[in-house]
DNA sequence: TTAAAACCTTTGAGTCGCTACAAGGTCAAG
DNA sequence: CTTGACCTTGTAGCGACTCAAAGGTTTTAA
């Protein structure tokens, strides 16, 4: 009973923040940020100030998540969503922007790789525990300093541990 | 003349703040805040109020520095660096902290393949230029989440672009 | 000698993409 | 009528810096 109500509510056309929020896999929160970066247009709203939303903001809201869970940047997919706005216009900056981001991906992948040589190579010099003085991994921390070329723009090994989770 | 000043000006045990940060690939503003975080002991003042470091600061920056190249984080050193100050103990956290710290770049490489994947394939929904409200990247966009499950801290694709260069 | 350039200082704010909280308003169920 | 689930705004915090303002000091060179 309970849940047919529901089921009738979820095939109207309008929600509130919390169900569009679940129905992108995403939270209100962030969906008020999105609101505020502009990457989402203003809800309408209800009496009580409400924000009402469509199954439009639901697609757009949609389009918004897959990006950020491809890892682009927010000014990424501001570009993105402008191509998706004027559908006469040519596409060909869509895909050069996907080719430059296929490249920070791939870059950042050769990055870490290096950096995980380099991780498995100190941990080789100290194979047993040790007194700290005769460690080798702090020795070879204390030496000399390894460039780091990174140009890039995908986010780090500590990030995203309790983040991203969809969910609030 | 100037060089052979330089040079010994260079060879003596104090400096000032760029310099230590020339030495160390780092830079004066990154230092200042390694002090107000407590990775750096609070350097002696001159006359003047400047901050005059010895070779001891060198060497610990220096330690920084590197592990921040490989990407631990700075609670990741600050327990490196307690156990530099306790050479007694034994180190065998220091060899786990190692490994999970490689457990995270492993992760995230993981993380980003799967990533490059993705991305490739969408970017196969449009082989050529066209109009945009044909474009098959935009149309896969709009499409289903996929999940994202990143439980990570290495850096992302967009990150470090102007950062890390070592100089201000 | 003096003026400009190159340092140094502190403080405070900005970056990115959220996340969390506080303090309050609204609404349906029991 | 109260409880609790939802909604609102505004603000602050995360990590690891980075930058700018507004001023003091030291070095260089005309
Ligand atoms: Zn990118
Ligand atoms: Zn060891
Ligand atoms: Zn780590
Ligand atoms: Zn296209």
């Amino acid at each position: 009973m309970a849940e047919l109500a529901a089921l009738n509510e979820r095939s109207e056309t309008t929600m509130k923040i919390s169900e569009l929020a679940r129905l992108a896999g995403s939270n209100a929160e962030t969906i008020r940020y999105y609101e505020r970066e502009g990457l989402l247009p203003k809800a309408s709203r209800s009496e009580s100030n409400y924000r009402i939303y469509s199954v439009a903001h639901l697609e757009r809201l949609t389009f918004i998540r897959h990006c950020r869970n491809l890892d682009m940047t927010l000014g990424e997919i501001r570009t993105l969503l402008r191509f998706k706005a004027s559908p006469e216009e040519n596409c060909g900056e869509v895909n050069r922007l996907l080719d430059d981001h296929i490249e920070h991906v791939v870059r950042r992948i050769g990055e870490l790789q290096e950096l995980e040589r380099q991780l498995r190579d100190l941990r080789g010099c100290c194979p047993d525990g040790r007194q700290a003085a005769a460690c080798g991994i702090l020795e070879g921390l204390s030496q000399p300093l390894l460039e780091k070329a990174s140009g890039n723009h995908v986010p780090g090994v500590h990030e995203s541990f309790a983040s991203n989770t969809g969910k609030s």
